[in-house]
RNA sequence: GGAGGGGUUCCCGAGUGGCUAAAGGGAACAGACUGUAAAUCUGUCGGCAGCGCCUUCGGAGGUUCGAAUCCUCCCCCCUCCA
């Protein structure tokens, strides 16, 4: 692409994408401008979490677009807020966080490179951490942050207003939280910042700083939060509602099929390498009753597992899916697990151990409910015992299953 | 510093001496149903070789035949006043 670079309003078309905010448009093109004439490629930032390096579909939303940024030749940093992490954002939780060890930092690291690259090109992704210039600040330097915003600013803040009004702890560091990100961007000295709606506060943040140390302000760029599979909450891993990047072929699968038929448009819409024009048809025909609306989402369930697998691997994802759900069939991997017993073994025993219930308690309950197979018979008594010889297939409701060989 | 309110099972939340493994809701899981791992309905939802026993109500002691409930000390959170 280097040698026919988009126009201007061709690279602001690709930007504006799908996005929610852009402050400001004009300054935006201005850096574009200027970046092209001499050739500085602009800095975009995008900050993540340290914690938990487990990305989902709601974060590649903001990844798709800093691929864009990309595409265009600019120069992306991948921020590891693993200072920040000490804080945990506010937003998120209405709990401090446990500082992590480095070790443990450098761990997440390079699993979220093997994720982010999924997407993100290795060669033109700059992954950096804010301890490094974090660290260095001292007591001064602090508490002349600290000095840049009051109590009333932070009460803007919709979190921080409804915990104080709901008697939720409230602890002072959660105060600095946006001031620091802010500072990240003075300090890496950003063009732009890319975030999720919910970080639009925090993003600003950068812009005030950056002013007041009489940089150029950061352009802050808005991404939509993606719903997660609930429909109604975004996407997160603490609610439990997420399609995990690195989960299997199996279960990207049949997450995406789960979602209402509504759910599944936004999800085209936010997710989908198809253009506007190909989505919209998909509705039509499927509005005009010509194209069932499982296909459509059939669809979208192999894109998107192609994705972070393979083609091949969304096929078989789709075969293994029909098998299992639509005829009640076995999957093509189960699960073996070794067991070296002799004589017999209490059945709930033998669940616990193949790791398909919790406690004995649990499989009892499950054969109560009709739910435990063995070698495709229904088991119903709960006392019931096996012998420990050759292998035997169990299965506990519609998709937990093990193969257990005994020695 | 003063006064008051509060910490209950994964989460929210009821429970002020035995009928309490602890209401109700959410989540989760199972069964039925379905194009679907959605929705809906029904059920389950501490552990244990199970109809009996063990562990749980911020922590440690104590009173009592018996404590989530009463007493003592401690830890933590919130509100108001200063």
């Amino acid at each position: 692409m280097s040698c026919t670079m988009p126009s201007i309003d061709e690279q602001i078309a690709l930007i504006e994408r799908g996005v929610v905010d852009c402050i400001s448009r004009e300054e935006l093109i201005k850096k574009l401008k200027k970046s092209e004439e001499t050739g500085v490629p602009l800095k975009i930032k995008a900050g993540f979490d340290p914690t938990a390096p487990d990305l989902h579909l709601g974060h590649t939303v903001l990844l798709q677009k800093l691929k864009h940024f990309q595409d265009l030749g600019h120069d992306v940093y991948f921020l590891i807020g693993d200072f920040t992490g000490m804080i945990g954002d506010p937003t998120c939780k209405s709990e401090t966080r446990k500082a992590l060890t480095s070790e443990q930092v450098a761990l997440n690291a390079e699993s979220y490179k093997e994720q982010v690259f999924k997407i993100l090109d290795p060669e033109k992704t700059r992954v950096v951490f804010n301890s490094t210039w974090l660290g260095k600040l001292d007591s001064y330097d602090m508490i002349r942050l600290a000095s840049e915003l009051t109590v009333a600013r932070m009460f803007e803040r919709e979190d921080f207003k409804t915990r104080f009004e709901t008697g939720k702890p409230i602890s002072i560091h959660e105060f600095l939280y946006p001031l620091i990100q802010g500072y990240d961007s003075v300090a890496m000295q950003a063009d732009v910042e890319l975030g999720g709606t919910d970080q639009l506060f925090n993003v600003l943040m950068g812009r005030d700083l950056q002013r007041s140390r009489g940089q150029e302000p950061q352009i802050v760029v808005t991404m939509p939060l993606l719903e997660g599979l609930d429909g109604v909450n975004k996407m997160s891993k603490s609610l439990g509602n997420y399609i995990g990047i690195t989960e299997s072929a199996d279960s990207i699968y049949g997450k995406v099929l789960s979602v209402s038929d509504e759910l599944m448009f936004r999800y085209y819409d936010l997710l989908s390498d198809l253009s506007d024009s190909e989505i919209a048809h998909l509705k039509e025909r499927m509005q005009k009753g010509e194209i069932h609306p499982k296909e459509v989402k059939k669809q979208l369930a192999r894109e998107l597992t192609a994705r972070f697998h393979s083609i091949e691997a969304a096929r078989m994802a789709e075969e293994n899916f029909e098998k299992v759900f639509q005829q009640g069939g076995l999957p093509d991997f189960i699960p073996e697990v070794h067991l070296a017993r002799t004589g017999e073994i209490w059945i709930p025993q033998l669940l616990v151990e193949a790791g398909l219930v919790s406690s004995t308690s649990d499989g009892r309950r499950m054969i109560q409910q009709n739910a435990v197979t063995l070698d495709g018979e229904k088991i119903a008594d709960q006392a019931a015992k096996v012998e420990t010889q050759g292998e035997v297939l169990l299965k506990v409701g519609k998709r937990r299953f093990c193969k257990v060989i005994f020695s």
